[in-house]
RNA sequence: GUGCUCGUAGUUCAAUGGUAGAGCGCAGCCUUGUGGUGGCUGAUGUUGCGGGUUCGAAUCCCGUCGGGCACCCCA
């Protein structure tokens, strides 16, 4: 290898930060299996025409062959973008063996060409759930991902998080209702709100999506209304617009919103300007922000897809939500809103009185380890001195000091807390750590008030 | 991919175009087998990298890589 040199976009986590995802990807699959979602992995390549979704190009890194010969067909093959659509077509392929409605977790890289920015990368990790139906998917899996997530965050160590949800059968029934034909251009316009301001958005709606005046104005209005209940729905009806679809819409969200905060207090609130970019989302979409880190975007999406998966006969409408682990630990380590008690394993360092003597050290740690307790033995005999200070440096809290080196006998073997300065007699087929040393713990530097546990 | 901005010791930061520095950290000793506080001593580096202008470049110019921002897009 050439001098080593980092590469744009691919960020590689120091082993403190690596504790913190570590933590985050463990306390997601305890979640999701405790709410019935088994595990999948897909590959990690898909054909380019599957990755698209729609017809917009995605940013979508191609791979190729390097001997490849000249007059060799491509293979169109591309790094996958998301977890849903090469889960939609897992589901295809495999519909015969598979379980309906299949509820499925799924957590892997998944890769984008886009310029990175501050929580944005072009190689992250997402923590994906999902629930598909064969033909049909009740409604309620809608309220489901919110609950789901919205319980997955209140554990984490994290700022207090909110979903905000919308529905595409809403706000593409108003955009009907006031007379756009480009429903999507409307929608793009609309996700702009935020950066370019209403007056602008005004403008892109008349001139791009040829919108009257006062359409342009009502769509904005609606766009407007976020509550925290189902009280948007009587602000929506005040702007007078009618149409089916908009009905459809306002009672899924109404739904929505009043069945997550009922098991949830707080953890969802209707907002009418989420747009969210895919495409193949066709009821409840959601985003999430970080009460007080808004700018660095969502940490969590997804919504309900009724076509993305059909083989001609039969359809396969899901509902998911994915969390992007990438961005959230950025965000957990840039800001120093969490911070780890050790960044390796070992709870115990088993010190060397001299090399002659390393198997009593090594056995020490066999019988910690036989009763699952992390170590590891003092790398050299150096003066004890410097072998504590070595655990130190790592928050190893715990130095084992064998006896004297007489024959099985483990009496005289003592164990100093480093923290504390305690040493105490102790016996390695007996002792262990308390509870709370026994594995690195990960903790919020910021929140004082203990994150919310279960409201059920 | 386009545009803007930043890049100095492990780290946080200094240095009018004129000898590259400080705090913290690190190493050794005070401390002959138990760290942290304290005292003394010491080393920090091809100023991201490569070119160019200049008697002379950390400083100005070009390119490139990396961080950030905006566009685009989105976890």
């Amino acid at each position: 290898m050439a001098k080593p040199t980092r590469l744009s976009g691919f960020p590689e986590l120091l082993p403190s930060g690596r504790v913190i995802e570590q933590y985050l990807l463990d306390v997601a699959r305890q979640v999701f299996e405790l709410h019935g979602f088994l595990s999948l992995e897909t590959r990690a390549v898909e054909p380019i025409e599957n990755l698209q979704g729609g017809e917009i190009a995605k940013e979508i890194y191609v791979l190729r062959r390097m001997h490849a010969a000249d007059g060799e067909a491509d293979p169109g093959l591309g790094l996958h973008f998301d977890l849903t659509v090469p889960f939609a077509r897992y589901v295809l392929e495999n519909s015969a063996q598979l379980e309906f409605p299949l509820r499925r977790y799924q957590i892997q890289k998944v890769w984008r060409g886009e310029r990175p920015q501050d929580g944005r990368f072009r190689e992250f990790t997402q923590a994906d759930i999902d629930v598909v139906g064969s033909g049909a998917l009740a409604f309620h899996h809608e309220i489901e991902m919110a609950v789901v997530m919205s319980t997955l965050l209140a554990k984490l160590p994290i700022p207090p998080a909110i979903i905000q949800v919308n529905n595409r059968k809403l706000a593409e029934g108003f955009y009907l209702g006031v007379g756009a034909t480009d429903t999507q251009g409307v929608l793009r316009a609309i996700d702009k709100l935020d950066k370019i301001g209403a007056d602008r958005v005004r403008v892109l709606l008349e001139a791009e999506a040829g919108l009257t005046r006062e359409a342009a104005a009502k769509c904005i209005q609606l766009a407007s209304i976020k509550t925290p209940d189902a009280t948007f729905v009587d602000q929506v009806r005040a702007l007078g617009v009618q149409n089916d679809l908009l009905d459809e819409g306002l009672n899924e969200l109404a739904a929505v919103v009043a069945g997550a905060n009922a098991e949830r207090p707080g953890s969802v609130v209707a907002d009418l300007r989420i747009a969210r970019g895919l495409d193949y989302y066709t009821g409840t979409v959601y985003e999430t922000q970080l009460v007080g880190f808004e700018s660095v975007g969502s940490i969590s999406s997804g919504g309900r897809y009724d076509n993305l998966a059909s083989d001609g006969k039969q359809s396969y409408p899901g509902v998911g939500i994915s969390l992007g682990v990438s961005r959230l630990v950025s965000v957990l380590i840039g800001r120093d809103l969490v911070s780890v008690s050790r960044a390796v394993p070992s709870a115990v360092l088993v010190a060397v009185s001299d090399e002659a003597s390393r198997p009593a050290s090594e056995l020490v740690a066999r019988q910690l380890r036989n009763r699952g307790i992390s170590c590891e033995v003092a790398p050299s005999a150096d003066k004890f001195g410097k072998q504590i200070r070595f655990a130190d440096r790592r928050g190893i809290p715990f130095v084992w000091f064998p006896g004297a080196v007489q024959r099985e006998s483990p009496e005289g073997d003592t164990v100093k807390d480093i923290r504390t300065g305690d040493q105490v007699p102790a016996d390695a087929t007996k002792w262990a750590p308390p509870i709370d040393d026994l594995t690195p713990r990960v903790f919020s530097t910021i929140v004082t008030t203990a994150v919310s546990e279960e409201s059920s």
